[in-house]
DNA sequence: ATAATTTGACCGGA
DNA sequence: TCCGGTCAAATTAT
């Protein structure tokens, strides 16, 4: 149930795909020959391959302006982390930070955390709450949340809520939210995001595991994660059956998973750490052009789940910002959920992730 | 018993 | 110094 819009435009479309395409390799070119010291024309070469990507999604998002209705894009989240701190917050009892570290890890904490998060990918939506639908709140938007703050904010009437990923402990998933209620139309909610998830929402797993594995077995690429399935992979497959398990129990059998499909790409730098699966596994659904339906939209079929709408046409596209590259995206695409913006996000992480793997021959291929 | 939320304190940046 | 963002103890929900 979608299509049509992909027919007209397809030409242009293509073209700027393309053009975008060329521009990766160049850049994965300049980047593998040129240290650091080159940046700027890096970016410049960034700055293209975005514009290109931009001009394409408009060419999408006009002509389409709604066209699946799988929610949970919403917080497909542009870009990569930066290595997770990885504090061992043992669940329990969290102790008081002064408690916890010893004065040599005071370099971590706080500081070190204003600092990543400077460098994450921010974007914000704005999600109305559809009324009869019996939904509170624009949460659910495919992710498991949990809330560790609420702030007034100056001039605004509404306080603003704080939330991190629910993986954060398990998974170091670092992506956080924050909602905020509109003043001037309180059905209206503008959800900032921030950082990508690294995690895997155990819905994600339920109702995809069955297609990616399938995948896995068709795309060679997948060996990556094959040959490094050392230990920690399995560490992290058992945080897979446990989450699954304790999903599934929630659900009742139900619902099936607001949460659900997450495009937990990363920064490379982070492979090592144990979410380098995680990584593999989404690295390659998603820039492997495999965007297929089970993977693109799962949690869509049959669940009313996610009454929020995506707000079209309430802010202007993809507007960048921030000097840390931070990026604002304005999800102009209402209920959208297209594969599309997907592309999009994916290649934001190029502008964090110098290093990152492109492998051109299955890019858009 | 465990997980999630609430809420005041704390911290860093502007 | 003010403000936004986060922490974590206390509280509430499951």
């Amino acid at each position: 149930m979608e299509i049509s819009c992909m027919d007209w435009e397809r030409k242009p479309l293509i073209n700027e795909l393309t053009q975008g395409k060329l521009l990766v390799n160049q850049l994965r070119f300049h980047l593998n020959n040129s240290s650091s010291s080159s940046s700027s024309n890096g970016e410049m070469i960034i700055e293209q391959i975005l514009a290109s990507f931009n001009k394409a999604l408009m060419m999408l998002t006009n002509c389409g302006n709604t066209r699946d209705s799988s929610p949970l894009r919403a917080s497909t989240p542009p870009l990569p982390l930066p290595p997770p701190p990885l504090v061992p917050m043992s669940g329990m009892s969290e102790s008081p930070r002064s408690a916890i570290e010893s004065p040599g890890s005071d370099d971590y904490d706080r500081r070190d955390m204003f600092k990543k998060r400077k460098t994450l990918p921010r974007w914000t939506e704005q999600v109305r709450v559809c009324s009869g639908t019996g939904l509170e709140g624009p949460l659910e938007d495919g992710y498991s949340w949990r809330k560790y703050g609420q702030k007034d904010i100056l001039g605004a009437k509404y306080p603003r809520g704080y939330y991190r990923c629910t993986h954060r402990n398990v998974q170091g998933c670092l992506a956080t939210k924050q909602v905020q209620r509109s003043d001037e139309d309180p059905s209206v909610f503008d959800v900032t995001y921030r950082g990508r998830h690294t995690c895997v929402q155990a819905s994600h797993i339920i109702s995809t595991s069955q297609s990616a594995n399938d995948k896995a077995e068709v795309q060679g690429n997948h060996n990556k994660q094959e040959q490094e399935k050392p230990k920690q992979a399995q560490e992290i497959l058992l945080n897979f059956k446990t989450g699954l398990k304790v999903k599934t129990e929630d659900l009742d059998g139900t619902e099936f998973t607001p949460s659900s499909f997450s495009f937990p790409s990363t920064p490379i730098e982070y492979t090592k750490t144990e979410n380098h699966i995680f990584s593999s596994l989404s690295l390659d659904n998603n820039f492997m052009g495999s965007f297929s339906p089970s993977f693109v939209s799962p949690t869509t079929s049959g669940s009313n789940y996610f009454s929020p709408c995506r707000m079209n046409n309430i802010a202007p596209n993809f507007q960048t910002c921030d000097s840390d590259h931070a990026e604002i995206i304005s999800a102009a695409t209402s209920c959208t959920n297209s594969p599309i913006l997907d592309i999009h996000f994916s290649l934001d992480s190029l502008e964090f992730d110098p290093n990152f793997p492109f492998d051109s021959s299955g890019f858009f291929n």
